[in-house]
RNA sequence: GGGCCUGUAGGUUAGCUUGGUCUAUACUUCGCGGCUGGGGGUCGCGAGACCCAGGUUCAAAUCCUGGCAGGCCCA
């Protein structure tokens, strides 16, 4: 592993990461190296953007999944599978809707609010082709999935016959690919992508909009249990999703300042149903197109999670995903067996209540261990050894910090009032960066058709502004800065602002930030 | 899309400019054994590498071409 960092010196001043963690400060080796070292992917298959998910950080991954999945169930969604492998004819439908929208578009709305830069075949270059079935040509060539609109619609418009087909509530956890050309990232950028999506299906837009307040109801509960900040805004248009009425986007802030858009949720009206003739019959026998919405995630919840909680000595899990709670470690096994006895003891206490807890019984030092589950992010650690037998006791170290004596009596009690504990310093630290990186957009006066900034423009932080301007004006904020507008925002100032561009006064907030 | 850089054990690397001394350096890791044991301990023994294909040459880790893989910068 390679990074570009006077790292060595730094490291053996620190008088740790031995095994090579550069300092968080380096976020952009930081974090590439801190997934390898956690055991979280490996990054050595030889295909660009396609990493072995390791059993760690597939466990980790697999319980994030869980807290997606039981707020599929209480909602009522329904899990399905679908093929991966879409034809290559049903892709028509959905390059007519898109440019259907685009004429749409181009006839109707006032010009200086358009930004189109999608090209018509942008689509086909970014999926993996399929053409082959041994030696033989396919007739009809197949790509894998990108996303899975195609294909479940397709099976929708045959499911749904009547109005007592609605909603219809449906998601699915699946690969897909992209074929990416930029740079790739494990979690943040890849061609593989571990994807949640929901599709459901209304009767009308009232309907599907009600289900968007309770995809935006979902994504909270998620990030909450997973201690991240975000800030929720609704899509510009040229960066909404392809044939969507709109899209509203969860982005979280990472500590280089870029932002990593985790979560959308797409309103799609009845565009995609006038497509797939996605039709259903009333209670007056009347036919009348589907309203539809979409709700998507990814791997990139966990590079958020290793991004914002993780620190110079490794990663931190959040309690609520962390493949491993507790760890025991039993110290001096040699001077009384009784220790090792005692660690199954309080093991067999903690799984009984349902904490993840593993015994580290490895015959190595104690400092080795403790370092190892630091740097993989273990909430809690938990020593036994001879002096702890007789005294009802064993000693406690917290990832977010802190160690002392620890009674064994109501353990199972006290370990979970820990990891609530461990939970609340990782919102709290969570939220202190995510603060720290959000600033005022410096006051600015044009200059030969360009903004000049009272105060330099950075690209690692993230700017707040008062914003009401069209597409004109937006495109010369995001020249100006070299950054990228995320979108309204969904939290409004409370008393107006005159817009950094126009000076009409304003509720509506906006960012600017560098996205990932 | 354009430009630049890099591929040596599982990981990090020395060697490459100026071809030979390379039977390839060191640390880490891994395996076995001893002493140790509450925050990376120690001693001994052992394992492990020049990305691939051509070319130049008496001779290639080193030079050239291509491929593959990775990284960085700009649009």
């Amino acid at each position: 592993m390679k990074f570009n960092s006077p790292s060595t010196d730094i490291m053996v001043d620190q008088g740790k990461a031995k095994r090579g963690i550069p300092p968080k400060s380096e976020f952009n080796s930081w974090y590439p190296a801190i997934v390898e070292i956690a055991d979280l992917v490996d990054k050595r298959y030889p295909i660009k953007g396609m990493d072995v998910w390791k059993p760690y950080g597939w466990k980790a991954m697999s319980l994030i999944d869980k807290i997606t999945r039981s707020e599929m169930e209480r909602t009522y969604h329904d899990e399905y599978r679908f093929p991966l492998l879409v034809p290559e004819d049903l892709l028509d439908k959905e390059n007519r809707l898109v440019a259907r929208l685009k004429a749409a578009r181009d006839a109707g709305v006032n010009p200086s609010e358009l930004r189109l830069d999608e090209d018509d075949a942008g689509f086909k270059k970014e999926v993996y082709w399929v053409k082959h079935g041994g030696e033989n040509e396919l007739d009809v060539p197949m790509f894998l999935r990108p996303t899975s609109e195609t294909p479940m619609y397709t099976m929708f418009s045959l499911w749904i016959r009547s109005h007592a087909d609605l909603p219809l509530k449906t998601f699915q956890i699946v690969n897909t690919f992209r074929y990416e050309t930029k740079q790739t990232r494990s979690f943040i950028r890849v061609r593989e992508i571990h994807f949640f999506e929901a599709h459901t299906v209304h009767r009308n837009e009232e309907e599907a909009t009600m289900q968007i307040e309770e995809d935006a109801n979902m994504i909270q509960n998620i990030l909450h249990e997973l201690c991240l900040p975000n800030i929720i805004s609704k899509r510009p248009i040229w960066d909404t999703f392809p044939g969507a009425w709109y899209t509203t986007a969860a982005d979280v802030v990472m500590p280089n300042g870029r932002t990593l858009q985790v979560g959308t949720y797409h309103h799609y009206r009845d565009q995609w149903a006038k497509s797939f003739d996605l039709t259903y019959e009333d209670e007056n026998g009347d036919a009348n197109f589907c309203h539809q919405t979409t709700f998507g995630m990814s791997e990139r919840l966990l590079g958020a999670i290793v991004g914002l909680h993780g620190d110079d000595r490794g990663l931190i899990f959040p309690p609520s995903i962390s493949p491993i709670q507790v760890i025991i470690m039993p110290v001096a096994t040699h001077i009384s067996p009784d220790v090792i006895v005692m660690a199954k003891n309080i093991k067999n206490i903690l799984a009984d209540s349902g904490i993840r807890t593993k015994i580290d019984d490895r015959d190595i030092r104690s400092g080795t261990k403790h370092y190892d589950w630091e740097i993989k992010g273990v909430p809690i650690r938990l020593e036994v050894g001879p002096r702890d037998l007789a005294n009802n006791q064993c000693v406690i170290s917290l990832r977010t910090g802190g160690k002392e004596n620890l009674s064994l009596d109501n353990l199972e009690i006290s370990i979970n009032k820990y990891l609530d504990l461990v939970s609340d310093n990782l919102r709290d630290n969570a939220n202190e960066i995510h603060k720290n990186m959000v600033h005022k957009l410096p006051d600015s006066s044009m200059e030969d058709g360009n903004l000049i900034f009272t105060s330099k423009i950075q690209d690692n932080l993230v700017y707040e502004l008062a914003f009401d301007g069209n597409d004109a004006d937006a495109e010369l904020l995001e020249k100006s800065t070299g950054l990228t507008l995320l979108g309204d925002c969904e939290i409004i100032y409370d008393v107006a602002k005159p817009c950094v561009i126009t000076g009409n006064l304003t509720t509506k907030k906006q960012h600017l930030a560098k996205m990932y």
